[in-house]
RNA sequence: GUCCCAGUAGCUCAGCAGGAUAGAGCAACAGCCUUCUAAGCUGUGGGUCGGGAGUUCGAAUCUCUCCUGGGACGCCA
């Protein structure tokens, strides 16, 4: 809708200045002014200063006087600026008409049959769910929701790390020091122990290492014991994952791992060998790649790599589900890695690749340091979920004791909170674990625009409102203008979203649009008799649009909490 | 050593296809529940936008350089 706005105000500019600049070139300078006084929309004309050679203000004086806009009700020139004031009323009423007319399809985008694979989450086996999966998880799930809303076909492929060397170590590790029992009884706990054992052990003896790789050698030759073994830690582990998933209700199309790839990869160095990419180097085999390092497909002694593995992955994705764009959410530290990968493909011919492209996010540091699961430093997810629900319990006791299902709300809220900690800032930047932060309720978090939605909720409940198609609400208040703007700019940041692959920006809207509709709600008597209708209406789309936005980001919008 | 990412209030961050007075939240302090959920609202204090140079009518935003932190750099994933 916002589009629409600045559409009009450019035609009306198009009018008015003939061809001293482009359509084009008008819309995207349009910008909305810093400061409520200024207006809705503004246009620069410090460019049209050079063409014309004129100060910046009789031009905008000139132009201003000028223009003709059915949507304005005031077009003041202030400081170089052509400031638009929107008819509020008029805006108003189109912007919640269409929100409640349309309800949660409002910014959605009508079906396409294009299809977009999203690699996420893939957390390594026989490893704790760590917050840095967390990541993977949250936005990519993110990314699936706000893809189809925007008419896409999207497939979730859990891309387990069931595979390479470090299960060769951990096999040698429980050979030396395993016991059945104790995996048995806490798995995740018992193998992370094993792990970090064997990596302690190695820096004084380097020689676990070998015994390591010949581990892996012979899992990849498929000996039994070993296969039996693999197969064993991949089932309890994925048990305990399938846990973490419930809880945050993510669900997964695919959970092919890395060693489902296991068959499809001798065709792939095959055709790398045809193709006359394969080279050997050092006893490996590697495709050289301009400007990167070489990317290494055999180890010496014959065994896989991650890249053979993902390569034959992306083949067999292009092959299955004919995907259009393929995303890879996966963190920072693996850029390279991917720039190898599309590259190779790029080289081998498909065209494909093109749709593919890697969406990194920065790490979740402690003190300042990267989380090394081979030392054990690590911070267990399970744990912090389950405090955030606990703790979302205890302010439901304190606040709203007669509350009817009070474990369900607490899960929503507790999970709420830790998906939104993760996604309202920006995903490139690193983040320095906090579980205070992670457990705020307060201000800019989710259990805030959680609030705010069942405050909405509650309002109509009490008003009992409904909405009547032939009955326009029309809306007066002054107090409410900054709410229309940020609801008609929605469906836009959708957009944008997507495009930036930017969960973060439709986190930011719905505080935005909280901290509005709080300021409103204390302004405002909106249970008032007179006005009942057109203020209940405004909650409404207010209501739709934050339920939408928190599903957008994978959290839950209960009524009540 | 080479390459990538980041540096904005005490803390966490927003703003960055250049634009009008650099904004939030937390923390601190002061107020607001006989009114619709106080997980809320209002107010106060707090800034050489890492340093320097350049491009421009205009730079937190673009370029260069330096400093600091982090990461990646063939047989891990």
């Amino acid at each position: 809708m916002e589009m629409q706005y600045k559409q009009e105000f450019a035609n009306a500019l198009i009018q008015v200045l003939g061809e001293a600049l482009t359509e084009e070139n008008i819309t995207v300078m349009i910008e909305k002014p810093k400061f409520n006084s200024l207006g809705d929309l503004a246009f620069p004309c410090f460019e049209l200063a050079k063409h014309y050679r004129k100060s910046p203000n009789s031009i905008a004086e000139e132009i201003a006087n000028k223009i003709d806009l059915k949507i304005a009700y005031k077009v003041e020139p202030v400081g170089g600026y052509i400031n638009v004031f929107l008819k509020k009323e008029l805006v108003s009423m189109f912007t919640i008409s269409k929100i409640l007319k349309e309800g949660e399809q409002y910014g959605s985008s009508p079906n396409t049959n294009k299809v977009m694979t999203i690699d996420l989450s893939s957390p390594n086996i026989a490893k704790p769910f760590s917050m840095g999966h967390l990541r993977s998880t949250v936005i990519g799930n993110s990314l699936a929701l706000i893809a189809e809303k925007q008419g896409y076909q999207v497939v979730r492929i859990n891309h387990l790390g069931d595979w390479g060397t470090q299960f060769g170590k951990l096999i040698v590790a429980y050979d030396m020091w395993g016991n059945e029992e104790k995996v048995k009884k806490s798995p995740i706990k018992e193998l992370l122990a094993l792990y970090v054992k064997f990596h302690v052990e190695a820096d004084s003896d380097p020689t676990l290492n070998d015994l390591g790789r010949a581990a892996f050698k012979k899992l990849e030759e498929g000996d039994e014991g070993t296969i039996e073994l693999w197969k064993w830690f991949r089932e309890e582990s994925l048990n305990e994952f399938m846990k973490i998933y419930d809880r945050l209700g993510i669900p997964f199309d695919s959970y092919h791992g890395e060693a489902f790839y296991n068959d499809k990869m001798e065709s792939v160095v095959e055709e790398l060998k045809e193709k006359g990419l394969l080279v050997e180097s050092d006893a490996a085999q590697v495709v050289e790649v301009e400007n990167f390092p070489p990317c290494l497909i055999k180890k010496s002694d014959g065994t896989t790599l991650y890249a053979t593995r993902d390569l034959a992955a992306a083949i067999y994705r292009q092959e299955k589900y004919h995907f259009d764009k393929s995303l890879y959410v996966v963190g920072n530290e693996q850029t390279l890695h991917f720039k190898q990968l599309f590259t190779v493909l790029q080289k081998m011919g498909y065209q494909w690749q093109e749709g593919m492209a890697h969406v990194p996010f920065g790490m979740i540091l402690k003190d300042g340091k990267k989380m090394s699961t081979r030392k054990g430093k690590v911070v267990l997810l399970e744990e912090v979920i389950k405090e955030a629900i606990q703790l979302a319990l205890t302010n439901i006791e304190e606040k709203n004791p007669n509350l009817d299902n009070k474990e369900e709300i607490a899960n929503q809220v507790g999970v709420g909170a830790i998906i939104f900690h993760d996604l309202k800032s920006y995903r490139l930047n690193d983040i320095e674990f906090s579980l205070e932060d992670m457990l705020r309720f307060e201000g800019e978090t989710g259990p805030y625009v959680q609030y705010t939605h069942a405050r909405a909720a509650s309002l109509l409940k009490k008003g009992n409102y409904s909405f009547k198609e032939d009955n326009q609400p029309n809306l007066l208040d002054e107090e409410a203008w900054p709410i229309i703007k940020l609801l008609f700019s929605f469906p836009e940041v959708i957009g944008k979203a997507l495009d930036d692959y930017d969960p973060s920006q439709i986190a930011k809207t719905l505080l935005e649009i909280s901290k509005a509709f709080n300021k409103y709600y204390a302004a405002v008597k909106i249970l008032d008799e007179d006005q009942l209708y057109n203020r209940l209406s405004l909650v409404s789309a207010v209501k739709i649009v934050l339920k939408e936005g928190l599903n957008l980001l994978g959290i839950q919008a209960p009524e009540q909490m």
